[in-house]
DNA sequence: TCCGTGATTTCC
DNA sequence: GAAATCACGGAC
């Protein structure tokens, strides 16, 4: 159970969006240690993509992390509700970054169940247990990432993520989801997830 | 399958 | 100021 060097998130961004699936996210909060294996990845290749918040290399406070060094956190709020947790790639200067769409709940189940549903975990039905952390909303939700998760270091020890040797799965990809709007960069095929894992958010 | 929710950022 | 937004949950 190592954790990840930095060098690991630094590189191509489509090859560090493939080389996460089976990481395991870790996140320490209020004492607790919060986990959960990646099993759902987008890449996002900043200036040239449209589908990006730094396409043509818009840079602006929210965008500003990723033009920072990889391995750093980037959490923004969608539709006024929902987070989404990303990891800054590539050197400083180049504003690449992966979201991480989908994980697999591993520890601490209960607190997981807590922050989501204000549940058990024992009282969940198999539906509630599937939906738990399939999404990069309901993931970002589970494992209690929020603004204040935004910009952190994630060679540190609050948000981080160790290799526990999980490379018993192949991976797919596909197109990237909730894009339509992105023309043609919403046909790349940058989405990367583990075949037949139930945690993934749409096949 | 569709629609309301709802806040932050960015664009005009 | 207005529009857009890398979702989700619940009502049909």
């Amino acid at each position: 159970m190592k954790k990840l060097r930095r060098d690991f998130y630094c590189g191509d961004t489509l090859s560090v969006a493939q080389n996460l699936l089976g990481k395991t996210l870790v996140h320490i909060t209020e004492g607790k240690r919060l986990s959960g294996k990646i099993v759902e990845t987008e890449a996002y290749k900043g200036i040239t993509d449209k589908a990006a918040h730094s396409y043509g290399g818009r840079r602006t406070k929210r965008t500003e992390i990723m033009y920072g060094p990889c391995g750093f956190s980037y959490v923004y709020m969608i539709y006024g509700m929902y987070y989404c947790f990303n990891i800054v790639t590539q050197k400083k200067g180049v504003p690449e970054a992966v979201l991480i769409r989908a994980v697999e709940p591993l520890e601490n189940l209960n607190e997981i169940s807590l922050n989501r549903y204000d549940k058990s975990f024992s009282s969940l039905n198999k539906t509630q247990i599937k939906n738990l952390t399939n999404g990069p909303g309901k993931l970002c939700k589970g494992l209690a990432i929020g603004k204040s998760e935004n910009k952190l270091d994630l060679c540190g020890g609050t948000l981080y993520l160790v290799d526990d040797n999980s490379n018993d799965f192949s991976i797919k990809n596909a197109k990237r989801i909730g894009i339509s709007y992105a023309q043609e960069a919403a046909d790349y095929p940058w989405r990367f997830y583990i075949e037949n894992n139930i945690y993934v958010s749409a096949k």
